[in-house]
RNA sequence: GGAGGGGUGCCCGAGUGGUUAAAGGGGACGGACUGUAAAUCCGUUGGCUCAGCCUACGUUGGUUCGAAUCCAACCCCCUCCA
């Protein structure tokens, strides 16, 4: 989505699987070999395996359940939630306050339970018949903390700071995605002079770390046929694979 | 040299005689996850032959039925005075 989609953009899986559609429409009739990359398991698995046809919900409604969400707490909501929709409810912890009020905007904008939704889903970008190599790159943790480092530091080196300044300036939402992307809380507050660099630095360091803690813990379970290889090894692999593919 | 403060589990940090393997936070590890997912949320976290035992709160010794908590000496750290 770097440098694809403008930061005040709202953007959500369904979009990136129409994008994602288009460009391998576009990779086929050039008769080139389509590469995804990433980073968020979701968009893999709604990809490989279909994702639930809700349609769009109005942000009018999007914006009063966040309201919501924030004046009277996770909790709330999510009793709120086990009276209108017993099973979603019962799915979502009471204090998952994010895919509470996704309960109830679903809920509420299309007068069906979300877990209605997910029965009748869209067939996946990528089905059975496609030909697809699926890699899950698998470093070892301490080097994969290494390149975390190195990458957050080349990062600075090349005026990350200065982005998130002009990211700051537009004053979008604190809510609003981009201004979540690992280091942009972290850096705003630099700027702000609330925080040394180095802090800030090493905080984003670690929500990186975080994060692809969960990628693991995701790739693991969610993407279980998925095979894991050391990222030394994907390149022979993948080369491997391509030999067996018919022209 | 003098005065004062402090040394707690991987880290920070509470605890000031028993109910303390020791609050809380961080980190680490594990887990959940179907349309803002670089998000949101949950669990575990001294060891073992695991309803019990062992080891643990700077070190050594002491008081006590019982100590991280009280006393003594010693070691180290910080602040102030000289």
């Amino acid at each position: 989505l770097y440098g694809h989609i403008d930061a005040a953009e709202t953007y959500s899986v369904g979009r990136w699987l129409n994008d994602v559609r288009a460009a391998l429409d576009e990779a086929a009739s050039t008769s080139r070999i389509p590469i995804i990359v990433g980073g968020t398991g979701l968009y893999f698995k709604a990809l490989l395996e279909g994702l639930a046809a809700v349609p769009p919900i109005p942000s009018e409604i999007r914006a009063g359940i966040r309201a919501r969400l924030e004046l009277e707490g996770a909790q709330a909501l999510h009793a709120n939630l086990a009276r209108q929709d017993p099973v979603s409810a019962a799915k979502i912890p009471p204090a998952d306050g994010v895919r509470i009020a996704r309960a109830l905007e679903v809920l509420e904008a299309t007068g069906r339970p979300l877990t209605d939704w997910h029965a009748t889903g869209l067939a996946p970008v990528l089905g059975g018949a496609a030909l697809v190599m699926k890699v899950f790159l698998a470093p070892d943790r301490a080097e994969l903390r290494r390149r975390i480092d190195a990458r957050f530091d080349a990062m600075l080196a090349a005026g990350a700071l200065e982005e998130v300044r002009a990211l700051v300036a537009r004053r979008l939402e604190a809510l609003h995605p981009p201004m979540k992307a690992h280091g942009v809380p972290w850096l705003a507050k630099v700027l702000a002079g609330a925080m040394p660099l180095v802090e800030a630095a090493e905080a984003s360091k670690t929500d990186t770390r975080h994060y692809t803690k969960r990628q693991f813990t995701w790739f693991r379970r969610q993407l279980a046929d998925w095979p894991w290889i050391p990222p030394s090894e994907a390149g022979h692999a993948i080369r491997r694979a391509l030999e067996g593919v018919p022209a």
